[in-house]
DNA sequence: GAACTTACTTACTAGTTAGTAAGTAAAATA
DNA sequence: TATTTTACTTACTAACTAGTAAGTAAGTTC
């Protein structure tokens, strides 16, 4: 199969395969999971619905593609070098800034927030990578919490555990917030996560 | 129309029209508005589809009807004097009373986290009902949390306004987290605002 | 150059969706 | 008692849903 594209680089045109799974997570974060159809994506991409079938059998299929994209980009991002040489309190406003990026693209919405209230109607595996997603992050989180800490450049009560799942929730709820209103929640939840953690 | 029930008191025996409201509010409340049907209503109350279009003639309808009806009901709720009459400290414990009656319900979503992932696929009356709900439960709680600190009830920095905001976005997604894991997330994330807001 | 693989399209199915129109039986009203 | 209203059911439509099977043209491998 040739190829335009170096190899193990980011292809400067995606193969159908990649155009389909990026459209579908864009709709999926616009729109929730039982709100877009092959049809949706197929007449965006100028292909018929069967040949999104040819690359991912199901709905099921390419719902959990998605959500295991995500998970290895959260692993992938997370011991990048430039992300595990920051300061604790660096660490968690790099955090913030994902989230900010997320705001500004217009999507308004992480994959946990657009996920959570239909969970119940998802196929079992593609909770489970949800599942696994939210963990690592929340554990990921903690650590950064607890180490900064130690070096008093974050602040809180409580333990890391608690405090990164107290975090991390208000934070897909202010997308979420974002989305049903504007900006404006946004950036005052944001200011009062950072009002609280980051001593003066 | 005859009625075993008392007029303007709560019905014993629900007429089919509040029977409908009650389950599209619970069905949109388990899996979000694009994922239940006038079918599964109809099946579950063994009445035909038509019926329900006869009482809510479009899903809009009925979405909006879902939404005013627990707007009405937090004007209610807020206005009552067993509400009114407490203490700022325990105005708040009530409100976390409510979000762990939805979490022990098996609920496990407020209309809010139901709502807001798929809030660009909604009619715009609802959303429009949303946000007027959103809007004017923020404003209680920054009222609540106003008169709390200025009681030295509770505890807080920054504006009432941003902390309501967070708090809100924050007991949304508990809710959420508790869905996609289990209990143990919400009451963490809850434990932790006590800790933080009301003083030892 | 023959065989095989990849990446689709065309054509279809069976089920579900919201929504409509017409009919009906019982209850309320005049 | 006659008329109207309420609360449905039956029967239907048009559109959409995920998914399948068969065909095809181009590229790859032997």
């Amino acid at each position: 199969m040739a190829s335009i594209n170096a190899p193990n680089a980011p292809a400067l045109v995606p193969d159908t395969r990649t155009r389909i799974l990026d459209l579908a997570e864009s709709l999926l974060l616009a729109r929730g999971f039982n709100a877009f159809s092959y049809q949706h994506i197929a007449r965006e991409l100028n292909i018929k619905p069967a040949a999104i079938h040819y690359h991912y059998p199901s709905k099921d299929d390419l719902g959990t593609a998605i959500v295991s994209r995500q998970l290895r980009r959260l692993r992938k991002w997370r011991d990048l070098p430039r992300v595990t040489d920051l300061r604790p309190n660096q660490q968690l406003e790099a955090l913030f800034a994902v989230y900010d990026t997320h705001l500004k693209q217009n999507i308004r919405v992480c994959l946990f927030g657009a996920l959570a209230a239909d969970f119940q109607t998802l196929p079992a595996p593609m909770q489970q990578e949800l599942r696994t997603f939210n963990r690592e992050l929340t554990e990921w989180v903690a650590e950064v919490l607890a180490a900064g800490r130690a070096t008093q450049t974050i602040r809180f009560v409580g333990s890391p555990a608690a405090k990164s799942a107290q975090l991390l929730t208000t934070l897909a709820g202010a997308l979420q917030a974002a989305r049903v209103h504007d900006e404006t929640p946004f950036q005052l939840i944001v200011g009062q996560l950072r009002l609280e953690l980051f001593p003066a």
